[in-house]
DNA sequence: TATTGTTATACTCTATAACTATA
DNA sequence: TATAGTTATAGAGTATAACAATA
């Protein structure tokens, strides 16, 4: 298994670096996107982690978030306080409460999505060919590298 | 200004996407490694945005982290308090404290470094001249995008 | 006994506003 | 007057440990 290509060679780790380099410089800008949106970065995380016709317990949103469940806790009540998520008993298992977003939830979420998936001026620079090929590699990394702990 | 090539095409829009998608899913590894080390992420970030051998003001390090001056005071108080950095006073302008990383401060900054950049598992299935083309993409949208505000 | 979620506690991060000491 | 840094304050994020309800 894994015998398709070479580990870890002195390009992979500049293509990474150049990655992360550019991943910082947009921080500022997910803030910001937060902030317009009057929710603080871990809430617009625990936003975007919710899918609209998909229930889930808290759990399962603490695992995505990497936080432990008894953080969830508050983060959820300030998002169910201002009506953007509810909690809401599970059918087979009553210790479960699951989480769903409410009308204003999903509204703010895509409101949110839409802002995040704008591209950084810099891709401007590139053809639409460089960006497919861009697009292409980017999504070869992540196939190969989610099955297996990425 | 700005006829290189076009703007915000489906392909860059998916580009971007896909490289969100790599990053988010490597939050997890940077709050590990900043725990390995015994830092909070911003500890972290605040560690591997001074460099050894130039001196810089706490403003200064207020604007690369983004966030409020009054934060840094704090922030630093802690890593100093551990003796990663010191505070010295500034030649010119007896205002200003110019933050210095201890030899301490460098092993375990440049220990930290190294782990971050080892690059994720997916970077694996690329061939060299792959991930040569995945790196200079990558550096020509951050070239384009840093002189005006990324 | 094990698991889901909550609470209690303690610490860190964060911004705003008021303050100091310089300039 | 303006700027660099601190302090005071308040709110949010974070993990650990102890707990209730349920399985």
């Amino acid at each position: 298994m894994d015998t398709t290509a070479g580990h870890l060679t002195p390009e992979a780790v500049e293509a990474w670096t150049a990655m992360r380099t550019l991943a910082m410089a947009q921080r500022g800008r997910m803030v910001a996107v937060a902030a317009e949106a009057g929710l603080s970065p871990p809430q617009l995380f625990a936003l975007q982690a919710l899918t609209p016709g998909e229930p889930a317990p808290m759990s399962n949103l603490a695992g995505v978030l990497r936080c432990d469940a008894s953080n969830v806790t508050g983060l959820i009540d300030r998002l169910a306080a201002r009506g953007l998520v509810e909690r809401r008993p599970a059918p087979h298992d009553r210790r479960i409460r699951h989480l769903v977003l409410t009308d204003a939830g999903i509204a703010l979420r895509d409101r949110v999505r839409e802002r995040l998936e704008e591209p950084p001026d810099g891709f401007a620079a590139l053809s639409p060919a460089e960006a497919r090929r861009l697009r292409d590699l980017l999504r070869k990394v992540a196939a190969a590298g989610s099955p297996r702990r990425a």
